[in-house]
DNA sequence: TTCCGAGTTAATAATCGTTCCAAGTTAGAA
DNA sequence: TTCTAACTTGGAACGATTATTAACTCGGAA
């Protein structure tokens, strides 16, 4: 589904030169739906392309970021993580993993958008949301 | 409200030794709802109480944070930030001013409650839940 | 074809926020 | 009042990120 091509094309569509590195960048961050670290998507990478630097995976990851491409996930620690689903969805935590799982549901965002369009907050502009669910999964581990 | 006499025996329903860095550390918490990081609670605090180490500081908002006396704030950046409120409540992140704000709405809270109950995920047990609001005041300054 | 220059990368250093540690101090139980 | 586990301190160490910069790339003039 997101193959070379594709990748190509959305590096084009941003306006981005297609160099190798930005290539196997942004083609481990569409393999990689973990909310990978800097470091992380830096190991994974450097199996194939061992002369990769760290400096360049954060410095593309930063120009990914400017360019819609990721976001970071707001985690409460020291690390940054990153997203490559830039659509709307929502999180989910796991308590004892430190995994974060994405989760969407329309319905719940548009019970959101009714909510606000509602219960205005004065002066406030709204411009984006985001449900952080802070929880564990019983008896059965999810499958990975 | 919350005068001296109040946060000792907060620190003492918590359990833990009143000294004078943790009375002090307290304190800064209870007058300042900006969300501050450890950095900015050390500074403020030196005023008063120039000895207190910054080692002190990051070390008492853990031993705090593992007694629920406050919470780390999930920000996308690097730097924890502190919060002194443990109730329930949601933020806003002002997109122009690194500010987190306090959103409280317990009709928002009935209406997430309501809608994961009837929308299990599934083998998810849900132990917390936050929105993050990203946006920003329009005309008028919001009053600090 | 040669050359140029903007864009990019890699290596390294610098910085930042946080944690660790050994040694000194203290709150508060007894 | 004494005693000790709990606590604090300052500095070093650490991991994550950012800054600096020199070398490389490559498409498009000349
Ligand atoms: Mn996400
Ligand atoms: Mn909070
Ligand atoms: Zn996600
Ligand atoms: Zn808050």
């Amino acid at each position: 589904m997101n193959n070379k091509a594709q990748i190509r094309k959305t590096l084009a569509n941003a306006g981005l030169k297609a160099t190798v590195q930005r290539l196997v960048i942004l083609e481990a961050l569409t393999d990689n739906f973990s909310h990978p670290t800097a470091e992380s998507i830096y190991r994974q990478i450097k199996k194939k392309y061992p002369s990769i630097s760290l400096s360049t995976v954060y410095n593309t990851l930063e120009v990914f970021r400017q360019h819609g491409l990721v976001r970071f996930v707001n985690t409460g620690s020291v690390t940054v993580r990153y997203d490559p689903v830039t659509d709307k969805h929502h999180h989910l935590f796991l308590e004892d993993s430190n995994k974060i799982e994405d989760y969407y549901n329309n319905e719940l965002d548009r019970l959101l958008n009714k909510f606000f369009s509602k219960n205005k907050i004065p002066n406030f502009e709204i411009n984006d949301m985001q449900v952080q669910i802070k929880g564990r999964y019983s008896k059965y581990q999810k499958a990975n």
